[in-house]
DNA sequence: CATATGATGGACT
DNA sequence: GTCCATCATATGG
């Protein structure tokens, strides 16, 4: 399991290097393993993308410390973040695709991806480091993949950064 | 209680 | 890329 301090870093350096990583979802006595290939940066209070800035709940548990999860409704659908960077700054990191492997549940976006591991908001405001249904492990053999880079997606308005990240040529990518 | 509002997904061009 | 059905929240009366 990873420990707090990976989290306790800039967003947009937690989102590039929790590609790859394996997030374990335990339900019952089950184990659902995925990798992580595709993320997004936010950054709550100067970012006009994210909802956070606009205040609210969302910019209060971003500020938590590092690790915490943020669970967001939105549509139909829950997205999952992870809190980053230094507790009383606004930043967190958002999952927005998994591979799958032991499983077959489509996750090819945020919200598919929380259908599939069976994420809502029982999860919202718990501790990645703590939590025992849901965590992310490092990776054993480390296999050799280039990280690409865009705007984020879904969103009106945006900074100049490119937020997103993801594993090149990884069939798992949502769009 | 009423209503506005999307960090979406899927179907389609 | 565009369109739109859909529903959990937030907010206001």
């Amino acid at each position: 399991m990873l420990s707090r301090s990976f989290y306790a870093r800039d967003s947009e350096i937690v989102a590039r290097e929790l590609l790859g990583k394996i997030l374990v979802r335990k339900i019952g006595n089950k184990i659902f393993k995925s990798k992580i290939v595709e993320t997004e940066a936010y950054y709550g209070t100067e970012d006009p993308a994210s909802r956070a800035c606009k205040g609210g709940d969302l910019r209060k548990v971003m500020k938590n410390r590092a690790g915490t999860m943020l669970v967001y409704g939105i549509h139909n659908n829950w997205l999952i973040n992870f809190i980053t960077g230094k507790k009383g700054i606004a930043e967190a990191v958002l999952l927005r695709a998994l591979e799958p492997l032991n499983f077959s549940e489509r996750c090819k976006g945020p919200g598919l991806l929380c259908k599939a591991l069976k994420i809502n908001k029982d999860f919202h405001k718990k501790d990645i480091c703590k939590c025992k249904e849901l965590w992310v492990e490092n990776i054993k053999n480390k296999e050799k993949f280039e990280i690409k880079s865009s705007h984020r997606i879904g969103v009106s308005s945006d900074l100049s950064k490119k937020l997103r990240f993801f594993i090149k040529e990884n069939e798992f990518i949502s769009r």
